[in-house]
RNA sequence: UGGCCGAUGGUGUAAGGGUAGCACAGGGGUCUUUGAAGCCCCUAGUCAUGGUUCGAAUCCAUGUCGGCCAGCCA
């Protein structure tokens, strides 16, 4: 199966990023080049984030490089372990079968390793690829820890940070505004000596959260608000789901991250475009450390807006808290968990990352664009069952109770080497309500009393009687099944209109399906400021009862099937033994849909 | 009224001085034992105004519009 996606050439991806890295591989500026996915584990992994990991661990596998995967964990507040091992899985199973090679992780337990060069005492943390055979683990910002620390004495001694006392209300004042220049913190002359003491102190735990800061001594007057002497350590007693106990000081975002780039040896840091203004300041620390290896740099790309849903962590936290969905593996949730769920595949979401591009243009993404990739993925892959969702019985008068008949159907047109399986026609079948009009319009190819339509893999049949019960209600249609019709039979080639999906009412299995439509009813459920929760679609999820054909029986999680004529469906994580839950990963698209509206 | 970044069909995205192309969406047709898929065709665009140039989507200037930045979050 997997030949099929890869005997597609993939185009190969150009955009601006890459253009950068090509040039500096045509330099041969860097013996490999070395990319990083860097999540906080505060939430689940979601479509805006596979768009970055597709495009770090793209460059890694185009370039025969290599993407760290690393826990941005500088905040114990906030980090979960829970979050961590989420991650991995969503990572590893985003780039399975296409950059797991280029998946940088380190030995189980490892941290930095010191180097001497030219008589400085430098740090560089190393990288095992699964080729080597040890046990592995993501890197860990937490793991620097140690080694920030001594940067951080570095910076002190150098004259370039200090320990400022102001609290957290006055440093904001002290910072003025955009459009005013900030003050000098009062504590901004201390002596190195005393700034040393000082830090020792924090470190040691002797000040309680938010006492005291490590401030990088810049520029107050900067136009830019992140050069005004910026804050790079705070004083926090709480444990670190990585580090426990060992740390009360830990080193905010823009101290570790370039560092931790540094140490890795990352060539090419990609970040979203709100870390633009804090670009002067990664290169900043690096610079006033005068580190003696490479410097990584950064560049920033246009973060992923997506019509009808929300990608935000903070947000979809929310929605998980508060019980609006099931969890973060919703399947209505653009988390990867969620879309796992729902029966998304990553080589749809890869493609998806691939036709949007890499920009620097704040686009909305039409949700068209992702609907396309999944079913374009899935119609070369998904394996074709019938199933009815929302039944109704169909005789068949001149069939016995006991006859079947066998029929040969074939499980995925698209994929001639998915053969073909055995299906049984039987006296009483199901087919769709939809698939019957008692008073139909001129272009409805289905059945209508007196009308003509074609079991697939079956035989056509004509309906003849339109049962009803007492409160006129349709309880079955009694048909005729016109036999040499069938695949082979002496009158095959007969045409009619339509053809209709069924499941024999004997043989088939009861199933709850579950419909999932978007989260939202707006394009952009945030638009103007209103609150996403005004606009949640109230039909975002629905449960139908109908009857898949037995074959199903055998359907194993993971796997994908396309209900045909219905859409894409997946066995849920909710399935037992006796009780078969599926969901509809998508719908087909439906030109009827759009014909039957029309006058 | 500070700084940084951006602007190409409805939506995205190419073209980086030389014929504005592709995808999605939309429309029409064809095929069809999935009203799917496939195949064919169509619709539709360089934010504005100046300037440089034989020639500007591309370079320059100004303006307009949009995004980001004032966490001891990332």
């Amino acid at each position: 199966m997997s030949e099929i996606a890869s005997s597609n050439p993939v185009p190969v991806p150009a955009d601006f990023i890459r253009d950068i890295v090509t040039t500096h591989v045509a330099e041969k500026r860097y013996p490999q080049i070395i990319t990083r996915f860097p999540p906080e584990p505060n939430g689940y992994l979601h479509i805006g984030h596979a768009k970055s990991i597709c495009l770090n661990f793209g460059i890694a596998r185009e370039y025969q490089g290599r993407c760290n995967l690393r826990m941005d964990d500088t905040n114990p507040a906030k980090e979960d372990l829970e979050y961590v091992e989420s991650i991995q899985e969503d990572v590893r199973w985003l780039i399975r079968g296409w950059a797991d090679h280029c998946l940088g992780l380190k030995a189980q337990g490892t941290g930095p390793i010191d180097e001497v060069i030219g008589g400085r005492t430098d740090y560089r943390m190393e990288a095992v690829m699964a080729a080597d055979g040890v046990e592995r683990e993501p890197f860990f910002a937490s793991d620097y820890f140690e080694q920030i620390h001594r940067y951080a004495v570095q910076l002190i001694r150098l004259g370039k940070a200090y320990i400022c006392d102001l609290s957290p209300a006055d440093t904001e004042h002290y910072r003025g505004s955009p459009d005013r220049p900030g003050t000098d913190s009062p504590f901004r002359t201390r002596s190195v000596e005393e700034n040393l003491a000082l830090f020792a102190r924090m470190t040691a735990g002797e000040f309680p959260d938010g006492a005291r800061t490590l401030r990088a001594k810049i520029d107050m007057s900067s136009p830019n608000i992140w050069l005004r002497d910026p804050v790079l350590y705070r004083i926090r007693h709480v444990e670190h789901h990585h580090t426990g106990a060992r740390w009360c000081v830990y080193p905010l975002y823009d101290f570790a991250h370039c560092l931790s780039d540094y140490l890795e040896g990352i060539t090419h840091s990609i970040c979203t475009l709100e870390f633009e203004v804090h670009r002067p300041l990664y290169d900043w620390i690096l610079q006033a450390l005068t580190l003696p290896r490479p410097l990584p740099h950064q560049y920033e790309f246009a973060r992923l807006n997506l019509g009808y849903t929300l990608i935000s962590k903070r947000k979809l936290m929310a929605l998980v808290k508060e019980g609006l969905v099931s969890g973060w593996d919703d399947p209505r949730l653009p988390t990867l968990s969620g879309m796992r769920r729902r029966g998304v595949r990553p080589e749809a979401l890869r493609e998806f990352a691939r036709s949007i591009g890499v920009t620097k243009y704040n686009a909305l993404t039409d949700v068209a664009v992702l609907e396309k990739a999944i079913r374009d993925d899935l119609n070369r892959y998904a394996t074709r069952r019938l199933a009815v969702l929302r039944p109704i019985k169909v005789v068949l008068t001149n069939l016995g109770e006991t006859e079947t008949v066998e029929l040969t159907a074939v499980n995925n047109p698209e994929d001639p080497a998915s053969g073909t399986r055995t299906i049984q026609l039987t006296r009483e079948v199901w087919i769709e309500q939809d698939d019957f009009m008692e008073v139909a319009p001129p272009k409805y190819f289905r059945l209508r009393p007196g009308g003509e339509v074609r079991l697939k893999y079956a035989c056509i049949i004509r309906c003849d009687d339109v049962v009803k019960d007492a409160a006129g209600r349709i309880t079955e249609l009694h048909c005729t099944a016109q036999f040499d019709t069938r695949t082979g039979g002496t009158n095959a080639a007969k045409k009619v209109k339509g053809t209709i999906h069924w499941v024999s009412a004997s043989l088939g299995i009861p199933a709850e399906v579950r419909l999932y439509d978007r989260l939202f009813t707006e394009e952009e459920p945030e638009k103007d400021g209103r609150d996403f929760k005004s606009v949640l679609n109230p039909g975002s999820l629905s449960v139908v009862f109908g009857f898949i054909e037995p074959s199903l029986s055998g359907a194993n999680l993971g796997e994908n099937f396309q209900f045909e004529r219905l859409g894409y469906f997946c066995l849920d994580s909710d399935n037992s033994a006796t009780k078969r839950v599926f969901n509809r990963t998508i719908t087909l698209k439906d030109a009827w849909a759009k014909e039957s509206v029309k006058v």
